[in-house]
DNA sequence: GTCTATAGATGGATAGAC
DNA sequence: GTCTATCCATCTATAGAC
């Protein structure tokens, strides 16, 4: 750990990869199939890695999840704390709702852009909050500060609102993140004909916002 | 079955009660902790009744799941087509959008009012969109159905947007719903201070009929 | 139809060699 | 730090007595 060693003899991953390369497998599979319905066989298998190697580097395997969650959340909720502020300084300290939202949607939506190397954290996200462990649930109920940031700044930004209702319309637009699955743009496609594509984030903000912002100003 | 038996010697439960009460629990169960976090012994455990009475009367563990399932949907999306019906002849054939997004809101809402029974049904529904069994998702991914009457007539009522920006209206309203489970209005409670209350369902409906009118209507 | 006992499979975790 | 072999718990499903 101190000292530099010279050489590696023939390991087929280093320590930091292998830690790595299980952190990446065991997020997707979990985001895809869910967590109860992923082993620790199957990530270390996908993973080409020892069986071991999970409780080795995380402790256990709720404790993998757990790290995961903590890392994905961490930045994301920091990327939407980044883009208030920014939205707070241009406004001169009193942004818009549309503002305010855009840094509740933007990070989630661009990270789902396809090709994005988060596209798959997104998925793990939402799915956590539907299914994750004690710990991840626990953490979730106290984590409600950096949400509490946002509803302030909306209840600043709608003066004529009753602070509950307020709250209950931040509700709603959470929901409308938290339906963004990979099953429910499925159905969506299948239910339109095909005509809506969730390819194109960009867009797809901009209707959130469209829709959002509109329902805020009611 | 078909004859009237006179007396059940002295069995605890009759067929059917043990059938209803295994239906029952079950529901109840997946409901609140997950369909994997629940295993056959938890439900036949809780309901006081025999392990192999789930596999007596449904086959295997999955097939009691999709079972409550297609109970509940089927319930469900015939109270919301029926609520759709009557709106239309009460509006000549052009029900306007509240009372389409009235006739998708209610029912679930209505179901989920503290004291109704079928209160446990809707977060059984909705961790069923989350988390159900490979049988379920396809159901639902083929029950495109009944939203598709919801879809034209939100099209019929808007005709100055594009089909494509229904659908995904009707996607985020969607989403608005999904959220309602109890995990996230605790959250919520935590968050607003406790100035929230889910506890009236006809308030939070007109909530979310407020919101989700102005968003399609913008 | 009910119940007990058990088969058969899977999964998380760990000891111990290397 | 890696890897194999294995322990032990848990679960679904079923056979067979009553």
């Amino acid at each position: 750990m101190t000292d530099a060693l010279p050489e590696v003899p023939a390991a087929a991953h280093s320590e930091a990869a292998t830690r790595d390369c299980v952190f990446a497998v065991a997020e997707r599979l979990f985001a895809v199939q869910g967590f109860k319905n992923v082993s620790v066989r199957d990530i270390t298998g996908e993973a080409r890695v020892n069986l071991a190697s999970v409780n080795y580097h995380f402790g256990s395997k709720d404790a993998l999840l757990f790290e995961i969650f903590k890392v994905r959340t961490g930045e994301l909720n920091r990327e939407r704390a980044r883009m208030l502020h920014e939205a707070t300084e241009r406004h001169l300290g009193k942004p818009p709702v549309r503002a305010i939202l855009e840094a509740l949607f933007a990070p989630p939506m661009r990270w789902a852009n396809p090709g994005n190397d988060r596209r798959i954290s997104v998925q793990f996200i939402i799915r956590a909050r539907a299914e994750g462990t004690p710990a991840m649930r626990e953490a979730l109920t106290q984590d409600v500060g950096y949400l509490s940031r946002f509803a302030e700044a909306l209840c600043a930004a709608c003066p004529n609102l009753a602070r509950e209702t307020v709250f209950w319309r931040l509700h709603f637009c959470l929901g409308m993140i938290h339906n963004n699955r990979f099953a429910e743009f499925d159905r969506l496609h299948a239910l339109s004909g095909g005509i809506t594509r969730e390819g194109d984030v960009e867009r797809l903000l901009t209707r959130m916002l469209d829709f959002a912002e509109a329902g805020f100003l009611a």
